[in-house]
DNA sequence: TATGGTAGTTACCAAAAAGTAGGAATTGAG
DNA sequence: CTCAATTCCTACTTTTTGGTAACTACCATA
């Protein structure tokens, strides 16, 4: 008789699909790994992600630097100037990721999007 | 200008995210891909997830037949035996999704759970 | 005094995801 | 005729997610 909260605290895959497995937090991961310096203010992420809402990236940049997977690094001057940068633990992540994304880029050709309409 | 649906369309990581990012798919292949014949019946399935419900369940089972990731095999017997296993297709991406599993078990007992809460 | 630029936050609202409870279909066994 | 077993489906409700627009704060510049 298992616990479902229970289960859930010890289930890996129900972590990663729960912390990070929302709609923007891999692109941001993506974005900070393949961008030139390693190095990303906000709006330049908003840029990368380009129908991100400033409410939304602020959340998920929020969430994850709470899980430290990126590093935030404020300069006190005006206007103000914010750098998000992934943490080590963060770039341990990426090959995972990269793999992932590797796989898609592959396959889904082959995959029929029958959710995609167009109109 | 993006256009943010063209984006969307070209943008392998929320190919993935957007298809099998959800609660439960990637639950469902793990379980697929570890089980020792490779092949489960619904209701084993769901002893593997033991929080889904049946809706759930189905559901994310119709999405991943669709995508080609898993085959679904009807016998016409009374009572109804289905059995699910992966494609091809299915099984390529696994290499991927137990990358980022491992990943899990290794980093998150470093990282804090603070959306947790312990009642 | 007014404007601009950066990095957000907040209130409000709509849409999507997911849980619950019940029904449906099948047909051999009793 | 009724029940049981298995695999779902449907209607209803709740919860979560995400979008929009407006707002803050800072100070330098015009």
């Amino acid at each position: 008789m298992k616990d479902p909260k229970t289960d859930y605290l010890t289930c890996p895959i129900r972590h990663v699909i729960g912390k990070f497995g929302d709609k923007w937090s891999l692109l941001v991961l993506y974005s900070l790994h393949t961008s030139e310096s390693g190095v990303l203010r906000f709006n330049e992420l908003r840029k990368h992600m380009n129908d991100c809402s400033q409410k939304m990236l602020s959340a998920t940049l929020k969430n994850l630097e709470r899980l430290s997977l990126i590093h935030r690094e404020v300069y006190p001057v005006v206007p103000p100037k914010v750098e998000y940068s992934l943490t080590q633990t963060g770039l341990s992540l990426m090959p995972s990721i990269t793999s992932l994304i590797e796989w898609a880029q592959k396959h889904f050709k082959e995959v029929i999007p029958k959710d995609v309409i167009i109109d």
